[in-house]
Parts: C-alpha cells; sequence; structure tokens
RNA sequence: GACCUAUUAGCUCAGCUGGUAGAGCAACUCCCUUUUAAGGAGUGGGCCCAUGGUUCGAAUCCAUGAUGGGUCACCA
C-alpha cells in the first residue's frame, strides 16, 4: 500500500484529529493570500521604525503558503512559509489564538509540509526579520507525505526526476530554470509574430514519417485501421502550407523520435522550426543572429556566458565556415584527403574509427564531421554549404549542385539549429526521396527517410523558393541556462518504469534450533538466509556443543 | 550498445580487512513566549535494490539482473 509508511500513518492520524474538531483538512473557500515578497516589501519601513517594538497592529494580512521550518519554543513559535516567490516567516503564541486552539491544533496538528493560511499584523523581530503576527490560522491542505530534510533537501538525482513536483517544493533554483524556458520560449513566440510569422499547428501523428532522418514512434489508429506515427518534424506539413500561399509561418512544439536517451536527448523534444518565403539561407543565419540578440537583449543576459567550464560568446555575428573547409581548418583533416572517399575511409579507420565503405562522399564528409569537427565548435559557429546527399530537402547551390545551400549553428560543441534553402523541384525532390529509399536497402540506414509522394505532390504544384530553419529549443535553454542534461531544462523528463518492489513474502517455518548444534534458546539464535535456518550467535560457544555432541 | 560507478531509516549520509546497522534532520513523549538548519531530555523506526553463490556467519566478497549517474559509441 502506498500509505503504509509510518510517518505517513502518523500524518493520517492528524489528519482525521482535525475531522474531529470540526476543522476540514481540505477546505475549498480559501484565497490566495498576499504575495511574499508585496509583504515584504510593503512593510520595509517598520525597519527604520523608532520603537522598542517595531509593529504595526493597525496592518491586515493574509498569508498562504506552505510550511517549509517549525521552531517552537513553547508557548510560542516562528514557522517558515513559502508561496511561489518565496519564504516568508510567522510568529504565533498561545495567547494570541482562540482557546486551545494553539495547544491542540496548530501544535499538534500542523507540521511541516501543510499548505496555511496566516491572518495577523507586520513586526520585526529581534534580529531584525519582517514577520506576521499571527491572530488567526488555518489549514488550507493537509500534507500526509513528509518533505525531504529540510537543510539538504532532495539531492537524489532519480527521484528528482520521477517527483518533479518534490524537487520543485524543495530545490528553488529548479523553478528558475523553468522560469527561465518559460521566458525563452514566449520571446522567440513574441519575435516571430513581430516578424508577421504565422504560429501554425500541423499533424502530430503522420501518416508518413518525414522531414527529419530518426525513428519513428508507431501508433495505431482503431477506426481507421492504419499505423500512424509520431512526427519527427513538421517540415513537410509546414512547406505544405508555402505551397498554399502562406508567407511567413512557424510552429513551436514537440517532436518524438525513437532513439536512445542521453544528456542531450529526450525522447520528445521541443523545436521551433520557421519557414519564410522569398529568402534564402543566408537570410535564415541572419534572422537568427536578429533572434539570439533579441533574446539577449530581453532577457538581460551578458553575451559572454559561462557553460560549464566554458565561457560562450554569444555576440553577432556568429562565425561562417563552409562545411568542407572546417574539416580542415578546424578539424585538421588534411585538404587532400576530404573529398576521396577511398582517402577518408582509410583515414577514419588510422583514427580508429569503422565505417561502412559503401557510404556515398557525402555520408564519409559527415563522418569526418561528426568526429574531427563538432565537438570544437565552443562559441556560435555557422557550418554552410552541406554536401547535398545528407541533406535531402534542402536545395541545391547554383554554383555547385553537390552542395546544399544549408547551414547548421553550432555552440559548445552542441547542433541548436539547421537550416536551409528549400528544395522546391518536384522532380529533384522525387529523386532525392528514392535515393534514401535507396540508401535504407543498401546500407540498412532505418533512419533514412520515407518516399512521401504526397508531399511531392504538393511540390508540384509549385512552391515560392522558401528557406526554412528547426531550432531546437531544450538544446538553447540548456545553453543559456548553464544546464548539462537535457533532463535539466525538461519538467517531466522520460525514465524508465519504476520496477515496483515484489510483495514480502511471509518467512516460512523455521526450526528454532541452530543448524550446527542443535542449540535451541530462540534468543542466542539468529536467522541466517531467508528459510536457510538458523545458527547461533556465539560462535565459539556453538563449535563447542558441536563437539560435544560428537 | 560498451565500460566505470552508485543503491543502507521518510530525507542527507557513515558503516575499513566478513561477526549481524549508526549519525544528523524528520517523527513520537516531555521542557522552553523573539527563533533562524532554534535549543535541551527521552523513545520508536531498517526486505542494508533483487536473485543466486562463497562462508559456521554477508550490508560488506563473487556472479547475474534492475534502476540512477558518468564516460564513450550511436544519433542531426
Amino acid at each position: 500500500m502506498i500509505f503504509d509508511n509510518q510517518y505517513i500513518q502518523e500524518r493520517i492520524k492528524k489528519t482525521e484529529k482535525l475531522r474531529e474538531e470540526g476543522i476540514n483538512p481540505y477546505p475549498n473557500q480559501v484565497k490566495k493570500g498576499i504575495p511574499s515578497k508585496q509583504f515584504l516589501r510593503e512593510n520595509e519601513d517598520l525597519l527604520s521604525m523608532d520603537a522598542e517594538v517595531k509593529k504595526d497592529e493597525s496592518r491586515e494580512y493574509t498569508l498562504t503558503g506552505r510550511i517549509k521550518f517549525v521552531r517552537i519554543m513553547g508557548k510560542a513559535a516562528f514557522a517558515k512559509i513559502e508561496d511561489s516567490e518565496g519564504l516568508v516567516q510567522i510568529y504565533y503564541s498561545r495567547d494570541d489564538l482562540p482557546e486551545g486552539y494553539y495547544n491542540n491544533i496548530v501544535k499538534k496538528l500542523f507540521e511541516v509540509g501543510d499548505i496555511i493560511e496566516a491572518k495577523g499584523f507586520p513586526f520585526v523581530t529581534q534580529t531584525g526579520e519582517i514577520t506576521l503576527h499571527c491572530k488567526e490560522i488555518n489549514i488550507v491542505s493537509k500534507a500526509i507525505s513528509p518533505l525531504p530534510e529540510k537543510f539538504h533537501g532532495l539531492q537524489d538525482p532519480e527521484l528528482r526526476y520521477r517527483q518533479r513536483y518534490l524537487d520543485m517544493i524543495m530545490n528553488a533554483e529548479v523553478k528558475e530554470t523553468f522560469i527561465m524556458r518559460s521566458r525563452i520560449v514566449s520571446l522567440v513566440r513574441r519575435f516571430f509574430e513581430e516578424k508577421n510569422f504565422l504560429e501554425v499547428e500541423t499533424p502530430m501523428m503522420h501518416p508518413i514519417p518525414g522531414g527529419a532522418n530518426a525513428r519513428p514512434f508507431i501508433t495505431h489508429h482503431n477506426a481507421l485501421d492504419v499505423e500512424r506515427y509520431l512526427r519527427i518534424a513538421p517540415e513537410l506539413y509546414l512547406k505544405r502550407l508555402i505551397v498554399g500561399g502562406m508567407e511567413a509561418v512557424f510552429e513551436i512544439n514537440r517532436n518524438f523520435r525513437n532513439e536512445g536517451m542521453d544528456h542531450t536527448h529526450n525522447p520528445e523534444f521541443t523545436m521551433i522550426e520557421f519557414y519564410w518565403a522569398y529568402h534564402r539561407y543566408d537570410d535564415l543565419m541572419k534572422i537568427t543572429e536578429e533572434l539570439f540578440d533579441y533574446l539577449f537583449d530581453h532577457l538581460g543576459l551578458e553575451r559572454k556566458l559561462p557553460y560549464g567550464e566554458l565561457e560562450i560568446d554569444f555576440s553577432t555575428p556568429f562565425a561562417k565556415v563552409p562545411y568542407i573547409d572546417s574539416l580542415t581548418t578546424i578539424g585538421g583533416v588534411p585538404a587532400e584527403i576530404t573529398n576521396d572517399r577511398e582517402k577518408i575511409v582509410a583515414y577514419l579507420k588510422e583514427h580508429k574509427i569503422e565505417v561502412d565503405p559503401n557510404l556515398t562522399l557525402g555520408y564519409l564528409q559527415a563522418e569526418l564531421f561528426d568526429e574531427f569537427v563538432e565537438g570544437k565548435l565552443i562559441n556560435p559557429t555557422y557550418i554552410t554549404d552541406f554536401p547535398v546527399d545528407i541533406s535531402p530537402l534542402a536545395r541545391r547551390s547554383d554554383e555547385n549542385p553537390d552542395i546544399a545551400e544549408r547551414f547548421e549553428l553550432f555552440m559548445a560543441g552542441k547542433e541548436i539549429a539547421n537550416g536551409f534553402s528549400e528544395l522546391n523541384d518536384p522532380i529533384d525532390q522525387y529523386e532525392r526521396f528514392k535515393g534514401q529509399v535507396d540508401a535504407k536497402e543498401t546500407t540498412g540506414d532505418d533512419e533514412a527517410m520515407h518516399m512521401d509522394t504526397d508531399y511531392v505532390k504538393a511540390l508540384s504544384y509549385g512552391m515560392t523558393p522558401t528557406a526554412g530553419e528547426g531550432i531546437g529549443i531544450d538544446r538553447l535553454v540548456m545553453m543559456l541556462t548553464n544546464q548539462h542534461s537535457i533532463r535539466d531544462v525538461l519538467l517531466f523528463p522520460a525514465m524508465k518504469p519504476e520496477v515496483p518492489r515484489p510483495e514480502l513474502q511471509p518467512l516460512c517455518d523455521v526450526e528454532n534450533l541452530c543448524k550446527k548444534c542443535g542449540h535451541d534458546v530462540t534468543e542466542e539464535l539468529k536467522p541466517a538466509k531467508k528459510g536457510k535456518g538458523m545458527f547461533c550467535i556465539d560462535v565459539n560457544a556453538c563449535k563447542e556443543r558441536a563437539a560435544n555432541k560428537k
């Protein structure tokens, strides 16, 4: 049973006791009191009051919050209660409350973890803390589970993620990160709205997974009796909207990828994707820099932020390095190798990286990039002009058909954004999908894209030249809040299921005799392992008895 | 997926080379009308992650598994 813990039982008894006293432990008609910070601010003047006891009994306040500390000193007590803004101290004593209420109710039945309402007037304690002197205290919600230890709080990361609400109660700074996250999302949304982008919502359940290279989650639609795939990216739907005549759209929402989990990957994660007709990929790089400036200005952040041991300089414009150049200038790969498939395979082998030698040049270059370049990109850097064969949805460069008009933005060694001029040639798109389907077959790449003829059909009606980009919101938040695990920027990160403990089996009957010597004084025996019998506690005496038996 | 590491009271943690479990906070019973992680006196509380193995004896040693964390690999 989930309530069989002794501490919970104690608290349930107190809850019953409240009911017996005619007090509802879960009342419904409670209004939020004055915010804690406002209470402290409005009574700051008491601090400079020229009086022996600094107080103002004419002011009346109601505070509501969760009890975090209680200090009882006989007939008077202090407690700290916490609301969403922070802690505030209250004081209550026997003689200020109705007859018997202090001794029998507040002192006995209210405890750390409970949410209460306190009414009274402000005063300043001897140590100079603005405190509410209570004339009335009421229960708002009784907690029957105890809170973790008050000083160390909740440390165990597993419990912090599984019981995030407890983490939030105990670790105030957690809330700060999520407040930042909310502000960032809000500002991103506002930025694009101010640029006259239209926010749209496209399907989360796709008949064909598309828009990225990733394995999807599969679900089933009963009425239609068809498989549906949770979306891995909204890209292909957003571009259908461009075909339909929308010229600037964006969507901020979840993508789902059925892949491994680690400190930068969660099965569901948040992206913004935006599409901008009559623009090209270099416009995207400009607007992305604008977005960062907008965020930093509105969040009041310094342009140089710490990220663990690193310092990241977010000053715009960001560095720009063409993909192939980056292999040499940043990755240190000799230039004569980077365009030769066999040399790349050999070079990778030298560095103890095994690859499928059937991979195309672009994929092999991607191996080089992932291995030698990505981790070294600390300050925000655009890597531009990607190989076409790893960019199946991007438009070819007019100058070089092997290169796509595509960039990715990296910082702290991690990819944050990916954007390109969109491929709007339906025939070329059809061929590229076919290339992906072939890759699926030849190299067994189960993350390669599927043929989406419906999308090609949409393109066949003509799509304006368009540029589109996706920005990983979770990773962006990590960068701006100096968090190193995606789990720390997700309120409820994905976790493996908790395995319930099997019910304890009753101990089978064991003779109360020592297995060695036959001694039968129960107090002098102790059980070995379950079902394995009893043994003497006094080993020497046992040996003696065993010897005598013979 | 590989390797390393952790799992002991509600929480935070001790527990060495095997001898049968400890502290602080929290809880319970008292004392205490300006405390700040309040203080003082006392009491109760443990499937030592699970299952096997070694052993007279395992929280401790070994194996396997579960879950968490870390490193790497995979992955846009």
